[in-house]
DNA sequence: GCTCATAGGCTAATGGCATTAGCCGATGAG
DNA sequence: CTCATCGGCTAATGCCATTAGCCTATGAGC
């Protein structure tokens, strides 16, 4: 027999995650929620703020879930090899769920329910890139360019913004060389 | 004595994109137009056909606006010269409208409505890469590459998403730079 | 084993918004 | 002068978020 699952925030997220998987985020509704949980919507209430927290909620679970890939994918690890699997994991992330990488927050730091996740992943980012040695603003101006090619890809490959998928490999490696030129002269 | 503007599509996109401008694109209701409009919201139906087909309105706008500068930017220059301009244009755009920036369609040839204004602001761009002589392929991740730079920086600034706005002028210097260098390769 | 606070579910009600249907007056072409 | 059309309006429907207030089971503490 089927034991119903407790309904905990947790679970709440979960089920969350997976209409915005099937629906983007605009459709992530507390009555779809509500629905998928067999529940009455106010009942959702007793387990989440409203529904802008909700979509903070899985917004730090989409942030989580990148950063495990990418420390993963980054793990023993260095230099450019380093940097080109963290490249590889963020597009792949984005590709085993398109429609999820819309929940992604820009700025997690402004947000108190997303900041320690959206740290943590910067830190990964940071830590990446340890072993060209960069100081200070190099290190940060270096930290943002990596983060504004996999964000610019990752937003309009998910987006369908590319007009054919013709060679978007190639495009993108195209982009990891480009950033692995750009650290070898800042160091 | 005030005379009212007769309400035309182009009017009500106007007032739409003030609202965009002002409360962000989530705030952009039908409601919202037709109180500013003075006018009920059901009249509105009577010159654009939903609010679906308005946010696409507001979207070509966005488009048609932002080539119009960057068509201005590169005029009469070629080389690094106008992909300097270029970025720089498209960076300034979106710091004058950062609300605004939300609004614009990633996946414009995918609408019938955007297809044309999206495909114009590509062409722009191909053209501002024309002076290298690139062929095929090389011509398109090219242009791949400088869209995801500007967008990707875009996007993230445009969201507040870099913890401080400290030095971010470097930061898009070296995006350039980084860029310039990467056509190089290509030639 | 009894009691009572609480967790977690429910119904009812409110208010915002999109959208449709159907009405009506002004206006301009013929 | 007439009439179709344009552009506005009201009424009604349905979906959604959110709040208030109720009710029950359960488990901790006695």
């Amino acid at each position: 027999m089927v034991v119903k699952k407790p309904l905990t925030p947790a679970v709440v997220v979960d089920v969350a995650l997976g209409i915005v998987d099937e629906h983007g985020l605009e459709g992530l509704t507390l009555a779809a929620v509500a629905q998928r949980c067999e529940v009455a919507t106010p009942s959702l209430y007793k387990h989440v703020a409203n529904l802008g927290e909700l979509k903070a909620l899985v917004g730090v679970r989409v942030l989580d879930d990148m950063t495990e890939r990418f420390t993963a994918a980054v793990l023993g690890r260095g230099g450019d090899e380093a940097v080109t699997a963290l490249m590889g994991a963020y597009r792949a992330y984005v590709n085993d769920h398109p429609k999820r990488y819309s929940a992604m927050p820009m700025d997690p730091l402004h947000d108190p329910i997303q900041k320690t996740a959206g740290a943590k992943q910067i830190d990964v980012m940071f830590a990446t890139l340890r072993s060209y040695g960069l100081e200070g603003p190099a290190a940060v101006h270096a930290a943002r360019r990596l983060r504004v090619l996999v964000h610019g890809f990752a937003s309009i490959e998910s987006a369908g913004g590319f007009g054919l998928p013709e060679g978007l490999d190639d495009t993108y490696d195209q982009l990891i060389q480009m950033y692995l030129a750009s650290l070898r002269k800042d160091t």
